[in-house]
DNA sequence: CAACAAATTTCGGTATACCATTTTTAAATT
DNA sequence: AATTTAAAAATGGTATACCGAAATTTGTTG
């Protein structure tokens, strides 16, 4: 774990502040304060600034601050759009390589959710949910599509996020990973298409929601 | 033009210089000696650096000095594999939301090439079929798509153009070009994947045997 | 001459200093 | 009191300095 760079590790602590919450999209994320905060200088915490925006969850503005993105539904809904491409794509290419290993491995994260489903709130259930995402995604085999797919999950974090603690058919949920994980072990490219299409197709609806309602709540926002 | 940053601009520098050949796979690429060579300090350069890595054409080594990326076989196949998912989508997109400008665009791109296919050299013929697939992306109007696919492109050009060099069936291209524009004008998805497809599909094993053949060039390399 | 060891150099990682632009604050004028 | 303007503070962009690790060179020893 600690043969993460620094800024790797920065980055991970925007990401998370940004995903938790403690930034809300419109702040802005200030080298100085930021590097002060966690005591380090500005150099590596500007390289995680450069990190994250890279990936969509912070705008650079030239010679401003950058803040923390804010998610207009056109850009979000894009983004789904291509997520329901890459993940189509991952689900055909794990039919011909997977290892069982690798399906294994998506079982066990499907039993996971289904066994403590009930317990769980909705931020572990939703990090189960990104495990078994990116864990079909490796059953791919192709390291570009992977990081693509990682770079796509990250930028929809927040509004997905949102988005599941909103809607609660957790058992719909687990019904539609399951068959996804059923078809991927019967190696059937054609049924994982569908299933994988049926359980994304809601997705960018339940986002859109999510966030124009949130742009209702930024209206008097002044701060840069 | 100069609303661009320095770091961009000396991204662009180390782009064309790996893209033309002055520098090539496993070269290393020193923050200081860059910097110095374009007077400029180690700290725009090494943001430069970075953008180009996160691209994929240099890679970092921890505590050592970057190198140009040496391609592997497998790697650029599947980008290849990538590629022609994300361009089908964008065929697909571009049918449901060109304007008619966008597809005048690309139809004169391809009336471009074709009127100047006997004259060009490698190097034009290859941009203009470079700004046909970026063309294509663009009409597609989802940003964060175009963005994938110009990331894709960029790790590939170097691939494909020693494919290029090599196979100079030019007017087998533009035919598939044009077919591609037929369908795209006819707003038919359907003839527009098979054109992709068809046009795209050679290209991994193109790129496979020149990559391949590379690799057999790069044996006796010592220098970091 | 080979092999190993120590000293030196090189290089990336980080911190700090300086500059230019932008933003904010405060003062001044109408 | 409002508006304009000037001064001050904040902030990103760039340059430089310093450090530790890695690589290289050099010297020594078997």
């Amino acid at each position: 774990m600690s043969d993460q760079t620094l800024p790797e590790k920065l980055a991970n602590q925007l990401r998370r502040d940004i995903l938790r919450g403690n930034l809300t999209p419109g702040d802005s994320v200030k080298e100085r304060a930021k590097a002060d905060d966690l005591g380090v200088s500005r150099t590596p915490m500007r390289e995680a600034i450069r990190i994250v925006a890279r990936e969509g969850l912070i705008t650079l503005r030239p010679s401003r601050s950058p803040i923390v993105a804010i998610p207009d539904i056109k850009a979000v809904t894009d983004d789904v759009e291509v997520l329901i491409s890459i993940e189509k794509l991952s689900g055909k290419l794990a039919c011909e390589r997977a290892t069982n290993t690798d399906i294994d491995e998506i079982a066990a994260i499907t039993q996971q959710m289904s066994d403590n489903f009930s317990t769980m709130d909705a931020v572990d259930m939703f990090e189960i949910d990104m495990s078994f995402h990116s864990a079909i995604a490796k059953a791919s085999h192709n390291k570009p599509l992977a990081e693509i797919h990682t770079r796509l999950l990250a930028r929809l974090w927040r509004a997905r996020f949102l988005a599941a603690v909103k809607r609660h058919n957790r058992r719909n949920m687990i019904a539609e990973h399951t068959s996804i994980l059923i078809a991927l072990r019967n190696r059937e490219p054609l049924a994982v298409d569908t299933a994988i299409g049926k359980h994304l197709y809601q997705l960018s609806e339940d986002i859109s929601s999510v966030i124009s309602q949130e742009h209702q709540n930024l209206k008097a926002k002044t701060d840069q």
